[in-house]
RNA sequence: GGGAGUUUAGCUCAGUUGGUUUAGAGCAUCUGCCUUACAAGCAGAGGGUCACAGGUUCGAGCCCUGUAACUCCCACCA
């Protein structure tokens, strides 16, 4: 069979994902062996595939795909989330092109068009993780509306309301003006943003005098309730408990004090407005004062404002402004620079607001799940993150779990319409409910709450309930599963998601819901920025994998992926990836052209050593590959594995065994060779599963699939065997370093002489050594060897005769280099050994080691002051 | 304002309880090679006072203190 000149992959890919998906191999079903289980952090169905999903699902599919090598049963469920008010978003965007309103629509009207939406785009993401080789069992594919799941969402809420846990509460909370729902404080973003600092005079009732406060936001002024200054202030202490009139609506407010102000910002005195400041309405609750909420949901002023009604607040601003101004109120502006909240999903600037919403109190709930992470029941990689979570569960606050909006699990909030309401999962229960508490009630007059639930409040149930954990208690495929191994996600959800699921496992299985937590980094450009989408630095990763493949994509974002740091992603990564599936290949080629040509040789041992040596390698990369996968460091591993096939394996190994041009190969040699190469395809295959399956079948045609092969134990390391390895690497390398200098052509022969030490230490390695550096002799010798170009290498002295006349002066700096280096070094030792206290406190093999280190140093020195001297 | 992290070669990073050369890798760079698997390649080389200043120690990239720069998280100074 004629293989092509470089690897193709779009020609493989899709028959052996077909053919994984055809055997079934990555189905899962409980049975006597251990489970190794791993959810897939549910992507938005409004998400298309990007960097970040590539990333975090390649980490995970190859600790699956090592699971499932290892012998254990894997199981990764993919999914999606409803991504309640993202979704919303894009089904009222695109009525809106249809030229409908959502106002215009019945709630089942709107409904009916958002699964047809998410029938339509909500499996597009998962149909794109199949392009990248991902095991997943698709058989399992959940959402956070199948029906069950919803179910249990709505479950969940009786019974954490029946507990007392879940409350409803008039509080402030973050509004966003745009999506006209309330959002939880994970959800608003902070950043800092410039700003005017305005100071205001108002005068002071029956008094000419004026008091002068600072503010950013003069267009709520009319929502003012007070003037705070600081009990202490002397400024103002003769206006305590006197009246100021707020401007434009000459309404009176009374002065107050409270320690809360400080003296030294701006003029030292607060406007007070309770109704659109988490500060003002904490204030407004402990004196008493009115709450004056001036503004409608969308963001514009209200009939409470009494002017500029229907304007916009950011509109109303400006237009006050140029009003307070007219009339002298305003009388300094300042460049003030804060931080203000942003919706994270409509990116408009959050209104506090007073607001009667669904909450969910986190105090008690809590503890378990800290415990949990503190004592590393559940472990975290990288350890950092602890830190980070302990500090937000110690300052948890409650949890606003309403949302104003439709698409999601409705609120099983029932109201009488005289101000009653119950918590019950159907109407049905409701009015038993109310029965129990004797209300009377006409069912015709119930209502369910309008509002639905936060998307968190559902995907926290997500490690069990995609195995009915909730729903069905105890069955046979939670009792299997659950706990889970691992969960792979972003540090950005550590609280959205993270933390909360660590609560519902707690809450409702009793049980963590995995073993550890992998986080991975942000993707980034190679500038370090975020990727993003009006940056223009988000790559088109089908069209990536189209170009480079789908191995070298994911190649590309695992070798620039340390555990724990952000990832600079540059295209050049995915070129060695696609470089190095081209080696793989093309060592493939040299093997399958050696099948035809197997002889019994009678002295397979001439090779032995390069068997041995590779042998002992593999095994020892086997080893430190197994452990790196235990501490989730698999960047290394990968890289390990890379510098294994690439360097030991081809340029060291295959050159070492590969017969003459056209000259047969040792049937013993060539079956080894296979079975190293089908080893490296194993160990590589959980992070490059397509060109490894495809090279293992051509190396032999009745191999099974390797996706399921399983590893075998790892024997001993003969260290021994690898020191004299990496000796005749050294002296190879020195060698052609030494013909390059002297710039001997690749086909110039030269003749060797070896001034040894110990003279067996190049038995067995002789051969190796003079194919590999083109000797067509070697000689043992204890005499300086005249008319010759020496080294030293190790601690022996080479000789090098060639037909070109030798470049002395070269040769000689050469050394003389050498020479400072490692007088320098000697000076280094010795200073060291003539330190008293360092012998006297040492380790003794510390002390032995230093020891060796001069003596070796010395007869280095001696052996090339020789050299020199012959020159 | 509080907290965490980072700072090692041009770039991205290893460096695991302080002791294996006078600090390693990949990429990039330079030199020589179209050598019969691979020029998307081969062979070789150069490149770092480990951010800075002190300290502990026989010995510090690693431990301690301080400084600087950058990053992230949290927080109610209008």
């Amino acid at each position: 069979m004629e293989l092509s000149k470089n690897f193709e992959p779009q020609a493989i890919e899709n028959k052996w994902y077909q053919q994984w998906l055809d055997k079934g191999y990555f189905k899962s079903v409980p049975d006597e062996r251990d489970a190794y289980t791993i959810v897939m952090p549910p992507p938005n169905v409004t998400g298309v595939l990007h960097m970040g999903h590539a990333l975090n699902n390649t980490i995970q599919d190859i600790l699956i795909r090592r699971a499932r090598m290892e012998g254990k049963n894997a199981c990764w469920v993919p999914g999606t989330d409803h991504a309640s008010i993202a979704t919303e978003a894009k089904v009222v965007g695109m009525l809106r092109e249809r030229g409908i309103t959502k106002s215009s629509l019945s709630r089942e009207e709107f409904l009916s068009y958002a699964w047809e939406w998410k029938e339509k785009y909500g499996g597009i993401i998962l149909q794109q993780l199949k392009k990248l080789g991902f095991s997943l069992d698709w058989d399992r594919t959940s959402f956070t509306m199948d029906k069950d799941y919803y179910a249990s969402v709505i479950k969940v809420f009786v019974q954490l309301h029946d507990k007392g846990i879940i409350y409803r509460g008039k509080r402030m909370i973050n509004w966003d003006t745009k999506a006209l729902t309330a959002l939880s404080d994970e959800e608003v973003i902070r950043k800092e943003t410039k700003q005017k600092l305005y100071h205001l005079q108002y005068a002071i009732d029956g008094s000419d005098e004026k008091i002068t406060i600072a503010t950013v936001r003069p267009e709520t002024i009319m929502g003012d309730s007070a003037i705070a200054v600081h009990p202490d202030d002397e400024r103002y202490k003769h206006l305590h408990g006197k009246f100021a009139i707020v401007p434009l609506i000459d309404r009176l407010i009374p002065i107050i004090t409270d320690d809360y102000v400080t003296m030294d910002f701006g003029t030292g005195a607060l406007k007070v407005t309770p109704a659109h400041d988490m500060n003002d309405n904490m204030l407004g609750q402990k004196h008493g004062l009115e709450v004056i909420d001036i503004f409608n949901d969308d963001g514009t002023l209200g009939e409470a404002a009494q002017i500029y009604i229907g304007l916009d607040r950011f509109a109303a601003r400006k237009k006050i402004v140029i009003e307070l101004e007219e009339k002298n109120y305003l009388i300094k502006t300042e460049e003030y620079t804060s931080e203000v909240g942003y919706s994270e999903r409509t990116d408009t600037v959050v209104e506090p607001r007073l607001s009667l919403q669904w909450w969910l109190s986190m105090k008690e709930i809590s503890k378990p799940a800290l415990k949990d992470v503190m004592e590393e029941e559940i472990k975290f990689y990288p350890a950092k993150f602890k830190n980070l979570y302990r500090h937000w569960m110690e300052n948890i606050k409650d949890w606003c779990i309403s949302r104003q909006l439709w698409w999601g699990h409705r609120i099983p909030a029932w109201y009488d319409g005289e101000g009653n309401y119950v918590v019950a999962e159907t109407k049905e229960e409701a009015i038993e409910k109310f029965a129990e508490k004797n209300i009377k009630v006409n069912p015709e007059n119930i209502k369910q709450d309008e509002d639905c639930l936060d998307t968190w409040f559902s995907s926290w149930l997500w490690p069990f309930e995609v195995f009915k954990g909730y729903s069905d208690p105890g069955n046979k495929e939670v009792k299997y599963y659950y706990p889970t191994n691992t969960l792979v996600t972003a540090p950005e959800i550590i609280f959205f998601w993270v933390a909360r699921m660590i609560m519902a496992g707690e809450e409702f299985m009793k049980e963590k819901p995995f073993d550890a937590v992998y986080f991975t980094g942000i993707v980034r450009d190679k500038l370090g920025r975020k990727m993003s989408k009006s940056l223009g630095n988000s790559p088109d990763l089908l069209g990536l994998i189209g170009q480079y493949g789908a191995d070298a994509v994911r190649f590309g974002v695992m070798i620039s992926s340390p555990a724990g740091n952000d990832i600079l992603f540059d295209e050049a990564a995915l070129e060695q990836g696609r470089n190095f599936n081209n080696k793989m290949w093309n060592a493939l080629k040299l093997v399958k052209m050696w099948e035809g040509r197997k002889a019994n040789s009678n002295e397979p041992l001439a090779n032995s050593f390069a068997l041995q040596w590779f042998e002992n390698r593999l095994n020892e990369v086997k080893k430190e590959v197994a452990s790196m996968m235990q501490q989730f460091r698999l960047s290394e591993a990968l890289k390990t594995i890379y510098s294994l096939i690439w360097d030991d394996f081809c340029s060291w190994y295959l050159e070492w065994v590969k017969p003459g041009f056209e000259q047969p190969i040792d049937a013993g040699i060539y079956k080894k060779t296979t079975e190293f190469f089908t080893e490296l395809m194993q160990l590589l295959h959980p992070f490059m599963p397509f060109v490894t399956e495809e090279i293992y079948h051509l190396l032999d045609e009745r191999n099974d699939d390797l996706c399921v092969k399983q590893l075998a134990e790892t024997a001993a390391v003969d260290e021994a065997l690898l020191q004299k390895g990496s000796l005749l690497k050294n002296i190879i390398s020195g060698l052609r370093d030494i013909r390059n200098k002297q710039q001997l052509k690749p086909k110039e022969t030269i003749e060797l002489f070896i001034d040894a030490e110990n003279k067996g230490v190049y038995d067995g390695i002789e051969n190796l050594l003079s194919k590999q550096v083109n000797a067509n002799s070697i000689s043992f010798t204890n005499a300086t060897v005249a008319d010759a170009i020496s080294a030293v290498i190790g601690k022996d002295k080479f000789y090098i005769k060639t037909e070109k006349p030798i470049d002395t002066a070269n040769q000689k700096q050469d050394l003389e280099k050498e020479l400072i280096h490692l007088k320098g070094f000697l000076t280094s030792v010795e200073k060291k050994l003539g330190n008293e206290k360092f012998v006297a406190n040492a380790k003794p093999e510390v002390l032995a080691l230093e020891q060796k280190k001069k003596a070796d140093a010395e007869t280095k020195i001696k052996v090339i002051e020789e050299s020199l001297a012959a020159l």
